[in-house]
DNA sequence: AAAGTTAAATGGTCTGACATTTGAAAGCCC
DNA sequence: GGGCTTTCAAATGTCAGACCATTTAACTTT
């Protein structure tokens, strides 16, 4: 009797939780679907026997996991939606600010998970996909130099937005956020490096991914990053 | 005045996401750190000036996000943890059963992760690395074909553990997780292919790891998730 | 010293109340 | 009748207080 990994460890179920299981129960069957509301809060404690600061517990967590919207209001209530990215950029974000990933291997992985959509994008991208990227490119150059730290970073997050998008995969749109949103909370706090014509490297960078060439465009990120990446470990504390 | 999209839509705080915030700023300043307790509920609910089911929303909130570990009994309470992966696996599950992503971009993003995760292995992978993805290879073996389904899943999830291990890098450990758990939890349901020996592409898989040479792992991957996904859509209700 | 008992602190749940928000219905003016 | 304002009801958001369940330290007993 070596082999005792079978064990799980006990977790005495708390109320809320058995409630958001069979919530969840119901979507996973189909018997919810996006768009479906649910019983308001009062009715709803009645059917499952609970109280209803429970079934708010249950809502509330079903909220923040992106699978439910509360409105208040007559006629509001829980109405499920079709899913949200945002816990997972949440996540992410809490992550690296609680040391659960370095910075190191975020930006690595990050450079990984854009090599792969560039590839796609190489083999998939729509006239239409390019000419956002390329309307956006010239909107950060009409902004000048003196553009605001939020400004240059929002710019930068539809930029790499329409490089996911030009993948026509809406999982790497979900990563691609994921990877950029916390970067860009992260950059608003410690700067950006204003010495830096980042449109002339997104330039080349969209030429490439035109000519479909993806090891080029590839190359190009790769060094737009490494010098992303020094600056901000330049800035870190420590 | 074409340019409106600076407008924000306006949605009125609730009190616990100012308590949200609030802990969230500690964290990201670093005046909270992984294994800080935090006050009582009573306690915080007097410093924050609201109720005490306003603060236990936040906690909840924090808790279902992975910031936070509750726990009872005297000297319970609050504990910042160092992240958790947990909702973003758990994020991914929601957004596939509610539609939010296809299975086809799923399956997609995730032979694009591994692609990368395979380069990062042979590069960088260890001996043990190897070793552990051998010794849970030999294990499915072991089991032989009247393994049940949980088993098989769970140790599947396992030999992807071990090459996103053999990255070295934690982001990876925790995309390949998010992209392994709600898969193995799909095919929980739908069974798995019975006529299928894995364990001989894996063998063969772990050799081409071995040896460095990621194009004939990747080949040999893909290959691998090609039969997998076809086998997914033909068990596919619709 | 070991074992069992008690008590206190804390999260989990319940109850009932009031505040706030929101959309629809009713009423009003033109 | 059309458009505007007022009213109202239903739902979430918040509050206050109580009790239950769990956990652990301190105490008591053997």
């Amino acid at each position: 009797m070596n082999d005792t990994k079978h064990f799980k460890p006990i977790k005495t179920k708390r109320a809320f939780e058995e409630v958001c299981e069979q919530i969840r129960g119901e979507i996973q069957t189909g018997n919810l679907t996006p768009g479906d509301k649910l019983p308001s809060e009062r009715e709803l404690a009645e059917q499952f026997q609970v109280s209803r600061s429970t079934v708010r517990e249950a809502f509330r967590t079903l909220e923040i996991g992106g699978v439910l919207e509360l409105h208040k209001g007559v006629h509001g209530g829980a109405v499920v939606v079709s899913g949200n990215e945002r816990p997972i950029t949440q996540t992410m974000a809490d992550l690296l600010s609680l040391g659960g990933i370095s910075l190191q291997d975020y930006t690595e992985a990050r450079a990984c998970m854009q090599r792969e959509m560039i590839r796609l994008a190489c083999e998939r991208g729509t006239d239409e996909d390019f000419a956002a990227m390329e309307d956006n490119l010239s909107r950060m150059r009409d902004a000048g130099p003196g553009i605001s730290v939020e400004d240059r970073t929002h710019l930068t997050q539809e930029f790499y937005d329409g490089l996911a998008r030009a993948t026509h995969n809406g999982a790497m749109v979900i990563i691609m956020r994921a990877f950029t949103e916390p970067l860009s909370f992260y950059l608003n706090q410690i700067g950006v490096d204003r010495t830096w014509d980042v449109a002339a490297s997104r330039e080349k960078f969209l030429k490439h991914l035109r000519a479909r060439d993806a090891q080029a465009a590839t190359d190009e990120m790769i060094g737009h990053m490494d010098r992303l990446h020094s600056f901000m470990l330049s800035q870190q504390p420590g």
